[in-house]
DNA sequence: AAACAAATGTTGATTAACAAACATTTGTTT
DNA sequence: AAACAAATGTTTGTTAATCAACATTTGTTT
């Protein structure tokens, strides 16, 4: 009667517990010490929920980043809604909402931040972050003699600095600070 | 295969999640104006998931109270564990807990506080406060022409009242500050 | 009072999650 | 190297939770 999986509420909750525990159980150890049994245990789901969905602890993984990419485009996509004039004004709209994304998932990136087996995921954040910013910049004229594809890299990497360093001062500045800082960096480095 | 509902773990999570969700909705309208379907939609569960463990939204209620009841009772009895000598000293150890439990369910006691409709179950924990306080009083030897029985219900409303100001405030104080306060007042109305 | 929408309660088919048992693998201790 | 515990996958029967459709009741609007 219904056959659409992702839609079911169980499946969509056994899969969040199962996030929520491996994120809980990655702040006290890293992923190789971290067990099935354990990771059933902190969701409270019987094991054979974890197999039925999962093959590993690593492809849990995975998809916990996947989503996690997912809000960010969505995140950073949200502003630039309903064909608006996009302009390079707008990559630094989207920017500051990237400021609440991150700390909305701030377990997540304090996570993938600090841990050292886990720098594959830092780079796939940045290059995501890159393709956004390049995909604003395609539907806007050239800007006396940038070379747009590397303005985009430039602003995603600097934004992905202002990032680790909030992270590595455990988010001790609120996110509209953050976006205030972004936004008188880019008043000082300005390029129109 | 088992047939013991109460340690099955879709029916915990069923029942928590509806009670967490009436809850919610109590903070902002009472009791008449909510509907079973906002409950369900608020919990995320399937309408006949309630109707399988409650005929009305009164009944979900009533088993949120026992909860909490059940919980103020273990609260209570915790320290008196394991034979250790029984005492009017222990009274107020017990008491003690009490503030950390009715902390633990904050949002419960602010709506049962606030609502006009809901009195009769702030008198039910005043009463289970009582019998708590006299069931240790009952164990205890006389203390110079005091009715222990009358001891017990006289710390019991006093305690709530302690409670009912700091709902009113908002929980502005810490549980152990409340403990203070409390231990304070008994320093100066020492009956032994 | 008729038409309307919203909430209620019920039903049936489907399946994800469950407990519990199992054989297997891994890794440590004796 | 044998004994041991712990973690890994797998399996089976059972059922709570799910979706979706339905008839009914309630309450409001026309």
């Amino acid at each position: 009667m219904f056959m659409d999986n992702y839609h079911d509420r169980r499946v969509r909750k056994s899969k969040i517990a199962l996030k929520n525990a491996l994120i809980s159980l990655l702040q006290q150890k890293n992923l190789q010490q971290i067990t099935v049994t354990k990771i059933v245990q902190a969701a409270d789901v019987n094991r054979g929920t974890f197999y039925k969905h999962y093959q590993y602890k690593e492809e849990l993984l995975e998809e916990m980043v996947d989503d996690v990419i997912l809000d960010l485009i969505d995140s950073y996509r949200e502003p630039l809604k309903e064909g608006e004039k996009i302009s390079i004004d707008n990559l630094n709209v989207s920017a500051i909402k990237i400021f609440d994304h991150v700390e909305k998932h701030a377990d997540f990136y304090t996570i993938i931040a600090k841990s050292n087996a886990l720098v594959g995921l830092q780079s796939r954040i940045c290059m995501q972050l890159t393709d956004l910013m390049k995909e604003v910049v395609e539907q806007t004229r050239e800007i006396k003699g940038i070379e747009l594809n590397l303005l985009a890299s430039y602003q995603a990497y600097a934004i992905w600095g202002l990032i680790r360093e909030w992270i590595d001062q455990d988010f001790k500045y609120s996110a509209t600070y953050m976006s205030n800082q972004l936004l008188t960096i880019l008043h000082f480095t300005r390029y129109s």
